[in-house]
DNA sequence: CTTGACCCTAGACTTAACTCCAGGGATAGG
DNA sequence: CCTATCCCTGGAGTTAAGTCTAGGGTCAAG
């Protein structure tokens, strides 16, 4: 397979598989001749294991570090896996709750805005903006 | 008030300010002989208000249009100002249902995961991450 | 007059994850 | 052989919001 049918397989730009190759996550399995890259089904495998943990949240630093774990899965431990998914659990907790609070506030200053025509010499929400506290 | 002073009023660095004087977000009231800035109370509110709506999850680019209508709030109807504000609310609700989309996902197969110490070749998050299907 | 603290500019660098470009080579079909 | 479609490399550009650097000027105190 070459990695065009690679990258449409997956859903993704070609330069996308490059970029992941540069950063270490998608070695070809070879090259021809003319030196166009060769994949195989591992590597389509490997492709969507990556594409799936970016789609929960993992960067490609860590899905580097997963990707590690998993190629040496008899050698290494559940717990340095489960850390890695614990981690990065807390990381979205964090912005889920900063983007609740978030969220909260803007909510509040806006419920109290007329949303009318006239004038906004009164207006709720840049009142919050511009409160001299805070 | 000298660039640092207004700064190390608001908590942020020099640099900060004079980015936001690029962005035109923060214009200096005047500037003295040697060209250093002059800031007055005006510019210190300004800058508070620029920070308040950052902490909101507010752009510079959106602050900029809500500065806008700020300076001309007589002439300015409340819905534009409203309008704003819900846009970033359901940009904000947006982000908050995919992360907690990811969330969900994600404790579902680390809870899974016994974390021990024993090899990881049936660990349940490595598992969900390289499934066949999906 | 010298020192130290402050300030100036233009422009390069940072992060993450691509995306695009120029300028070419490879390969298959007709 | 010609053409279309694929592929190659190296490097630059993108976004947001700063951050940093080099090389210099200003200002007040002592
Ligand atoms: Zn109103
Ligand atoms: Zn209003
Ligand atoms: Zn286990
Ligand atoms: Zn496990």
């Amino acid at each position: 397979m070459q990695i065009g049918e690679l990258a449409s397989k997956c859903g993704v730009r070609i330069d996308t598989v490059r970029y992941y190759e540069k950063q270490k996550l998608l070695i070809p399995s070879g090259r021809t001749e003319g030196g166009y890259r060769i994949y195989s089904g591992v590597a389509l495998r490997e492709l969507r294991f990556i594409l799936r943990a970016k789609s929960l949240g993992f960067t490609l630093k860590e899905i580097q570090e997963l990707l590690t774990l998993k190629i040496d899965r008899e050698n290494q431990p559940c717990s340095s896996v489960k850390e890695l998914a614990e981690t990065k659990i807390k990381d979205i907790e964090e912005k889920l709750a900063e983007l609740g609070r978030i969220h909260q506030a803007l909510t509040g200053i806006t419920e109290a805005c007329c949303g009318g025509e006239e004038p906004a010499t009164a207006c709720s929400i840049l009142d919050a903006l511009d409160k001299e506290d805070s």
